[in-house]
DNA sequence: GCAAGGTC
């Protein structure tokens, strides 16, 4: 043996050494867990692999020569571990507080490898660089598919134009895995497509969900729920509501009495029942008046005796749900350990895998070797030789497969096992060898006999050859001895009489019930049933009475009856969404139905539920409070700023949602990717912008920038300085009293009192425009977005002092370190020097971050002093000026630095915005104010708006503190712009009116 | 800290 192996490895060096004139294919082969590897390498190398270690501790390679279409082909074959890659959210939606959990419908999803498999995945990436093809050999069904499809493409990530197979087997033995690699098939991107969906729509819904109910009903129900995970799953609610309905419908029952005619015939020692032909019936007057008439004439005649042949099945080949049903009922195991156990077993070589949902043996199989296993063994060992002694094995077969593995079998024989590793296999092996035995023969006598009209009939079994009841010690079939009769006879009835009895309601679910439930509607796979099972347990929605029977716990029967009462259309509780939802992935699976339209409508679906549960979630309180006897305290929604979630534009390097967030200190923002930490593409807003609001307008000519608008931007190219800046250095006038702050570095701080050139140069409208700079120097990684002053190249910005005589003599600046003429930029940023200036300023409270309405901060660049004198940054009396331009904004005055071009600061201002906002600040002093704030603009009879800042200042100021936000559409404006400019806003990207992207 | 589905 290893001399062979040995030739045909120095076989393939020859060949792979001389490929000038011989060319050898080398293919990776995959499979989905590491026996199959192993197997299918054994068979397809006629047991000559050469093994090799994977990366990681249990993926094994095999590498051997096979042949392919005729040609010599040296193949490498590993395995992945099942799914190599999931769906999760990106980290900025995975903190429960992040986000409203409606966001997580349309939030992005993205597939990872998670850390414990990477070494699958890098040994995958290893082997197929030096492949050429690639043959899929993961299981037959849909979630094979999908792992084929996940070893797609991480193989073709390192290695595009590979040769893609998918090898179809239904077990692997030598016949099928030669006609697989004989018949290779392309992989079905439907099927896969099908899971994709399933598992994002899980992801979504049982995130969102689950998230809900845990944060609200924590809160609530602190005494009780404090501590508990409230989860939602698609299979663990319908689980759930089977053990509330059984429960329920045995709450709900009405007990009715009945009566039935009893009728004995004793002879010798010998009774033979009779059983009423009627059973019974509700109305006991007529039951006496039947029994009268009997009575009168009570001999019972004979009408006629059926004698037939009576055969007890023996048991179909092992699936799994039969092991599971089984192991609980008889050994009183759950299903959960039953399976954890059989995978022990599995792993130790002693049964074939166990999860299968197969219970027809292969052809191919040879169970001969199996049974001659068994015969070792002295307590079923002796059955095992009877199989042999007489014509061999002969399963029975069922009618299902998987198409991926047979039915369970002991594939070792062993005595060394104890407790309920013992039990186990000891079912798995008796279950064997009476599937491949025969049916249990018996013989069945039905009586039929009269009395006055009245029809009785009784039934004997005489057990002939009990077979496969020898060995399968847990069914029983029990003769039953009754008198011999012949046709005509006539006899006296011992006993003929009235019987009260009452109808009893269903039992509660066990779990080989609930189990049966589970398969019946679909409600998981063969594989999780027991662990849906395990965690409603787990979660204590559910709980086990006489340790047997399913009951539900107080905390479920609240949930379900919470659900009930928001009177969704269809129960979150009912096995109906999953069936329809089963449907459509069928669909998906034909061909007859797009992936995307069911992930659309599914999602949508789910989604308005959600809203709806939102809205009515005090049902649940409710429910609960009865059930848990215990008071719904008061809880407030947290109100999360959901503009973060709203998607500004695509990103340009990965194509998902940029979003906009607030830098990390709080203090000013930035469009991020949605993507990160995957993708860390970033665009910077000036420290100075403080509110930035985005329209729930849409350019709909745009499908890729689904724009909404950065208004602030637009603003800004428009020139109307409308936006919230808090006053320059010396007009820092400070919110003295936020503690928050206190001891953070006050960086950020430093650079409030410029506009950062970068936010308005690059952002430039039209679609030439954005698509440059979003890919040019303001697209930038966003690995640390504070603590240093970045100049607008988004390079750590200098700090230099200036030296010229001046004003501004001794004040310290940023600056780009390049410098505009050595290829840098032309940042320019004053250094903090409010200490200085602002005796009561410590540095620590951050100005920025009060976001109070406060009369004495300019919020603006410059200062406003008494009418008239508005000064700028250098301090001087700036200028005013009038706008020449032709647009909208010709004839409008504004105030700007004195300073010639080239030396001014950039300090700009609407003439007509300083009278605005002397006039707000001038109410806020005089002590009226407030509510004009709260009401936002509409007390500035148009005037309000962005123009002072003070609205959308407050509104900020109100989400945080948990009050509401006005909507969008009621907005005030600056009457200026109103007028002016909105009517003719155009599109950047499209050039049409109404909508607009920068 | 969420799902369900693979598998070890």
């Amino acid at each position: 043996m290893g001399l062979l192996r040995n030739i045909i490895l120095k076989t393939t060096r020859y060949l792979s050494n001389n490929s000038e004139n011989t060319t050898i294919m080398k293919y990776l082969n995959v499979a989905e867990k590491n026996d199959a590897a192993k197997n299918i390498a054994s068979i397809l190398s006629s047991g000559n692999s050469n093994r090799r270690e994977g990366l990681s501790n249990y993926n094994k390679i095999y590498e051997f020569e096979a042949n392919l279409n005729g040609q010599r082909t040296t193949m490498v074959m590993t395995s992945v571990s099942g799914h190599l890659l999931n769906y999760s959210f990106p980290a900025n939606f995975k903190s429960w507080q992040s986000c409203n959990p409606l966001v997580l419908f349309d939030a992005p999803v993205m597939k990872t490898c998670p850390e414990d498999y990477q070494r699958i995945k890098k040994t995958l990436e290893r082997e197929i660089r030096s492949c050429q093809g690639l043959i899929i050999w993961t299981d037959c069904d849909r979630e094979g598919e999908n792992i084929g499809y996940e070893i797609i493409d991480v193989c073709t990530a390192v290695r595009p134009g590979l040769r893609i197979f998918r090898a179809k087997f239904s077990e692997i033995t030598r016949q099928s895995i030669f006609r697989a690699l004989n018949n290779l098939e392309r992989p079905n991107k439907n099927v896969s497509d099908a899971v994709d969906v399933r598992q994002e729509l899980d992801l979504r819904t049982g995130a969102a969900f689950t998230r809900l109910q845990t944060l609200r009903l924590q809160r609530v129900f602190p005494a009780k729920l404090a501590d508990k995970l409230i989860s939602y799953g698609s299979c663990q609610f319908p689980t759930l509501g089977f053990v509330v309905d059984r429960y329920k419908a045995i709450e709900e029952f009405i007990s009715e009495p009945f009566w039935r005619i009893k009728m004995n015939h004793l002879v010798k020692d010998i009774t033979t029942e009779f059983n009423w032909k009627r059973e019974r019936l509700f109305d006991k007057n007529a039951c006496e008046a039947i029994l009268d008439i009997c009575k009168e004439n009570p001999m019972a005649t004979v009408e006629m005796v059926e004698s037939k042949p009576k055969s007890k099945w023996r048991p179909l080949p092992l699936d799994t749900v039969e092991m599971e049903k089984n192991v609980s009922r008889k050994l009183r195991i759950t299903a959960k350990e039953a399976m954890r156990i059989a995978e022990k077993l599995y792993t130790q070589g002693l049964i074939s895998y166990p999860r299968t949902e197969t219970n027809i043996f292969p052809r191919e199989l040879n169970l001969q070797p199996l049974v001659e296993q068994q015969t070792a063994d002295n307590r079923w060992g002796p059955f095992a030789q009877r199989i042999l002694n007489e014509g061999g094995p002969n399963p029975r077969q069922g009618k299902k497969s998987d198409q991926a593995h047979p039915p369970i079998h002991p594939t070792k024989y062993t005595n060394n096992l104890t407790g309920n590793e013992q039990r186990v296999y000891e079912y798995i092996v008796r279950h064997f060898l009476a599937c491949v035995y025969k049916d249990a023969l018996g013989h069945e006598t039905t009586v039929h006999a009269d009395i006055a009209d009245e029809k009785f009939q009784a039934k004997g079994l005489m057990i002939l050859e009990r077979n496969y009841l020898d060995v399968y010690i847990y069914e029983k079939w029990n003769a039953k001895e009754i008198h011999h009769y012949r046709d005509g006879d006539t006899f006296m009835p011992s006993t003929l009489e009235m019987a009260e009895g009452n109808t009893s309601p269903p039992k509660l679910l066990t779990e080989a019930d609930l189990i049966a439930l589970m398969e019946k509607h679909g409600i998981g796979t063969d594989a999780t049933h027991a662990e849906h099972i395990d965690t409603i347990k787990s979660r204590e929605y559910v709980g086990l009475q006489e340790n047997m029977y399913f009951i539900p716990g107080t905390l479920g029967m609240g949930l379900v009856e919470g659900y009930d009462k928001i009177g969704l259309e269809v129960s979150l509780a009912k096995p109906k969404l999953r069936a329809e939802f089963e449907n459509d992935l069928k669909l998906i699976c034909e061909g007859r139905k797009d992936p995307e339209v069911v992930r659309r409508e599914q999602i949508e679906k789910y989604k308005t539920m959600f809203q709806r549960v939102m809205t009515k979630i005090r049902c649940i309180d409710e429910t609960l409070s009865n059930r848990l006897e215990d008071r719904p305290q008061a809880y407030d929604e947290p109100i999360i700023n959901q503009e973060e979630f709203k998607p500004v534009l695509k990103c340009p390097k990965c194509g998902n949602d940029m979003v906009l967030k607030d830098r990390k200190n709080g203090q000013g923002k930035y469009l991020g990717c949605v993507m990160y930490p995957n993708c860390k593409n970033a665009i910077w807003f000036s420290i100075n912008v403080e509110t930035i609001d985005i329209l729930d307008e849409a350019c709909p000519n745009q499908e890729v920038l689904t724009i909404i608008e950065i208004e602030i931007i637009y603003l800004q190219l428009q020139r109307i300085i409308e936006i919230v800046v808090f006053g320059s250095s010396s007009e820092g006038n400070r919110s003295r009293n936020n503690d928050r702050y206190k001891g953070q570095n006050n960086k950020r701080d430093n650079s409030r009192s410029f506009l950062n050139s970068s936010s308005s140069t690059t952002l430039m409208p039209g679609p030439s425009g954005i698509n440059r700079t979003l890919t040019n120097s303001n697209s930038v990684e966003n690995d640390s977005p504070e603590d240093e002053i970045m100049c607008s190249c988004n390079n750590p910005a200098v700090l230099l002092t200036v030296r010229k005589e001046g004003p501004n003599t001794g004040r310290k600046f940023y600056k780009c370190r390049n410098g505009a003429d050595g290829g840098g930029c032309n940042f320019f940023l004053w250094a903090a020097d409010t200490e200085s200036e602002n005796p009561n300023n410590s540095g620590m409270p951050n100005p920025n971050n009060s976001r109070m309405p406060n009369p004495n901060n300019s919020r603006m660049n410059g200062t406003i002093g008494n009418h008239g004198d508005v000064r700028c940054n250098c301090r001087l009396q700036a200028q005013l000026r009038t706008v020449q331009k032709e647009g909208p904004n010709k004839g409008r005055q504004f105030y700007s630095c004195p300073k010639p071009m080239g030396e001014a600061c950039n300090f700009f201002k609407w003439a007509d915005d300083v009278s605005t906002q002397r006039t707000v600040m001038e109410r806020m002093v005089s002590g009226d104010g407030g509510n004009s704030f709260n009401n936002g603009g509409d007390d500035w009879g148009g005037g309000g708006g962005r123009g002072g800042g003070y609205n959308n200042n407050w509104k900020n100021k109100n989400k945080r503190g948990g009050g509401k936000s006005k909507p969008r559409n009621n907005r005030n404006r600056t009457a200026p712009y109103q007028n002016k400019t909105k009517a003719k806003r155009k599109c950047g990207l499209c050039a049409e009116e109404g909508f607009y992207f920068i």
